[in-house]
DNA sequence: ATTTAATGTGTTGCAAGTACATATTTATTA
DNA sequence: TAATAAATATGTACTTGCAACACATTAAAT
């Protein structure tokens, strides 16, 4: 057995067909969007017997000649039809009993899609959009990851422009406040978040009014194009050394 | 193919042996130590040929019937003999080319030990606590892994009383400050930093002084009992729904 | 024309962070 | 034992970021 870290390659091909390469890897997506003044999460009616009628994340195995990014983006692809996504990694789930039907770790991921994107397209009408909030009981242990993923969101939004990814291109001020506020669970004073936004310096006045509010239209804004967004497929193979 | 995220029984078991399980699992420890003023992490000389000369991180195979935790802690036992140890996971790195004899996809942990500890025992003399301000080149990805956990490392002694399990039970200010200036890489204020740290309320004066220093004594500290250091394993299981 | 509802904007107080100097204590040396 | 050296211990003024808070303005709806 490969007491060195490096597994030694004779080991390798020792254990490749023993115990070893009984784990299977999958990643899971957890998929966030914002409508109606929630965050929502994109989840699928779990087809094991065991969680019958409980929802669960996308994800899939990962192919032996693939990445760990590559999957997920393929699964964003395949579920929603989009290619620039926001995707981040935020941890993997290893318990030995967490999946009915083996050894199975997944890597968890999460994205930020706009749902009013023209190009989303649900390959599947068992996908479902569920209220973060509102969601008690999940498949697998897709809670746990669910809630991680959440507060590792809530954290990047506080110092980084990632949000912009939920919104259209073009939001007023009062959607952007509205977002954090569904995102971060408290209420925030106005006037302290235009200030706070303003210092940070991400925005870029477009020029053009909100349309066909019952008030007074606020002005529109757009993410400054200095602030690469964060958003861009990071380029496969910039993890290979 | 599982289509669905959840991996349905059937599919699971037709893949079962074919191309899906040809992925590897392993975890590596970036175990982090104080000594001599400086931030130092132990490493293993490679036995890869490919890598001859570099050093790298130390880590082994998930066994199909542990927990990723619990073969993190394997590891520590076996290398240093210690127990109790602060562990972290901070992320997996899973490209594709990333060791040289076949797919396998890493957890990194980062954990923080005492190097004064009276139990530590390496049990090997080809590890080495190497000063992580010189390390350059090391074997795999490994030297991102190191990169990426010290950034973590830094996050987390902002907010967390997680440094003490790299001193010994009892420690003056002095000692403190200087840990956190190599970790962090930078010169602190004394006085700016004893208010900082009194502010955290983290600390109990044990009543004893320095003993041996060539210089006026300072008082001695150690974590607050309050304070669960942050250091006891996890149970296993904690992750378990 | 009036009402309604949201936009847009500044100031003050408080808390935390930064910069900075002097008196005190102990060990060492002459 | 007196003088020196080196580190401990401590407080204040300044600046910056955060929190609380109110009123005039604009456009749509009635």
């Amino acid at each position: 057995m490969a007491q060195h870290t490096g597994l030694k390659t004779a080991a390798i091909e020792k254990i490749s067909h023993l115990e070893y390469f009984n784990i299977a890897v999958s990643v899971d997506c957890v998929i966030f969007g914002y409508d109606e003044k929630e965050l929502k999460v994109l989840l699928i009616k779990s087809d094991l017997e065991e969680f019958s009628g409980l929802d669960s994340l996308l994800g899939d195995l990962v192919r032996p000649d693939e990445h760990l990014e590559t999957a997920s983006y393929r699964i964003l692809k395949e579920r929603t039809g989009l290619d620039d996504v926001y995707l981040e990694q935020v941890q993997a789930f290893g318990s030995i009993n967490r999946h009915p039907s083996g050894r199975v770790i997944t890597i968890a991921y999460y994205s930020l899609i706009d749902i009013s994107h023209h190009k989303l397209r649900l390959d599947n009408n068992e996908l479902n959009w569920r209220p973060v909030n509102e969601i008690r009981k999940m498949a697998f242990d897709h809670k746990l990851i669910l809630d991680t993923c959440l507060k590792r969101l809530q954290q990047q939004i506080m110092n980084q422009p990632v949000v912009f990814n939920l919104l259209p291109e073009k939001f007023s001020l009062r959607q952007l406040q509205e977002l954090y506020e569904a995102i971060l669970g408290v209420e925030l004073d106005r006037r302290n978040f235009r200030k706070k936004i303003s210092l940070k310096d991400w925005l870029q006045d477009v020029g053009e009014m909100e349309e066909d509010v019952p008030h007074r239209p606020g002005k529109l804004y757009k993410l400054k194009t200095s602030q690469s967004k964060k958003t861009v497929r990071k380029k496969a193979g910039a993890e290979i050394v």
